[in-house]
DNA sequence: CGATTAGTTTCATAATATGAAACAGTGTAT
DNA sequence: ATACACTGTTTCATATTATGAAACTAATCG
């Protein structure tokens, strides 16, 4: 660990949506540093993009950054080759579609295409979710070993916060839940994380057979999870299965792990 | 200037689109130092998500970099600004819908919705392109004060590549271009940055009556440029004008400027 | 099986990041 | 109007720490 390092790292961290700008004396004190040792590091930052300046001398994320995400793994393998799969499912169903990817206990938006319906303006790119609570971590978990899963869930009845009234908080709903969707393919969001929101999600395998991630389709009328369920829930599993065809995975060896996994 | 953060930035952007993941010899004798100092740059980038380690102990820029993405400057005042306004503009016209903003003599693309039609894989976020061979580009030059424009182009021959036969490479063409384009308001991309991609961008200013950036549409048919030209010009515009607005922009001032600028 | 490649760890020393203090602007309050 | 408090910036000696050589391990290849 080189600490001088490390302490960029920890200013680029500081930032966030609600205080995109920050000034010199605020991050040092955040960070417990001396106000020359703060701006040293931001300069070097300066140099290289990765913070501007404001006319105000206050600093920020910089533009470089954003330029930085073309050459990121999982867009590069993911996310490129999901695109064109999810536009197309996006046309179809006109609704939003999410492409997420496990990072930890949580699910990373990497991708989306969303509906003009949703007029909130910020894109989810970007954003985490929990696993436990929303249609695409559901398709994680459902595809996970499911010893991974009591690891993260089991025992530990604050890991499960709810949301919304209608959130899964116990580890045998979620089972429940999770076995279902095993069999059906898909997971169902019945505003588990945000209410007014209905998702349809299915997993993203990768060469080794193993799920990496998950794609989504999301909406704000319960016809979502309805009486479009049928149609809808086709689209996600197949989109899902090409894009994960596109990263390797083989099909014919998945229905053994299926099996092997009904078994245990 | 910090060396060993300088180490650790230059680490960060030796990935490309084309090679994600590189190996520690490799790093280090790109960057000329020694193993050891990469390995321990990179092991304190993996710490902080930065960077990720694959099965193959290879390394490739971390997905906690897309986190980032949510809580840049751009994103946070811009980009989350103008999202809704640009789903409106995508859906009446069922084109690409870009957003850009100006960084020195490029234009980074931070926000697309990109139409089904277009099936290339890749999004445009994170793209560069330049100034001068682009609607959005273009849209930023004409709204520039002039002195800046020559400052990058007049007498600097080699700055004025030619992407496609259609690409103005003289600087009087150029400037013909832009007056034009600061009359009627926006600029047209005849294919010449890309070919058969035609664009019609505006450009998007501050509260200072700056241009920052600019928005475009983008279509592979030459209708986008010719019949169809009226009603997407008209959007665009628009578009741009409602963004400006929520950046704090105010027109009657604009006016002003304009016509100091044809004095000129 | 030996050789060559890879990544990782260790450690002394040479390099350099650190923090105190002083400086220079800005805006505010007296 | 003047002084004060507040920014960000610069300087510089020294104590900290990053560095690179070398040794180590593990895997790959002829």
């Amino acid at each position: 660990m080189i600490a001088s390092v490390a302490k960029a790292l920890e200013i680029l961290n500081l930032f966030s949506t609600a205080e995109p700008c920050l000034t010199l004396t605020t991050i040092s004190k955040r960070l417990g540093m001396h106000k020359s040792t703060a701006h040293h590091l931001l300069n070097t930052l300066l140099q290289y993009g990765f913070i501007e300046q404001q006319a105000d001398d206050s600093y920020a994320l910089g533009k470089t950054i954003i330029a930085l995400t073309q050459n990121i793994l999982v867009n590069v393998e993911l996310r490129d080759r999901a695109a064109p799969l999810l536009r197309e499912l996006a046309d179809t169903c006109n609704e939003s579609v999410y492409l997420t990817v496990r990072d930890g206990d949580r699910v990373l938006y990497i991708y989306a295409i969303e509906s003009s319906q949703r007029l909130l303006a910020r894109t989810a790119v970007g954003d985490y979710a929990p696993l436990y609570c929303t249609a695409v971590g559901k398709a994680v978990l459902a595809f996970l070993p499911p010893a991974e899963v009591s690891r993260l869930y089991a025992d530990r009845p604050d890991s499960l916060v709810a949301f919304t009234p209608h959130t899964l908080t116990n580890f045998r709903q979620l089972q429940d839940d999770l076995a279902r969707s095993r069999s059906r393919g898909y997971t169902v969001d019945n505003q588990e994380h945000e209410l007014n929101t209905f998702c349809v999600g299915a997993p993203i395998f990768d060469a080794h057979n193993a799920v990496i991630g998950a794609c989504s389709i999301s909406g704000l009328d319960t016809e979502i999870i309805d009486s479009r369920l049928e149609v809808l829930s086709g689209g996600v599993v197949y989109t899902a299965q090409q894009i994960s065809r596109r990263m390797g995975y083989v099909p014919e060896r998945m229905s053994m792990v299926r099996q092997n996994m009904a078994g245990k």
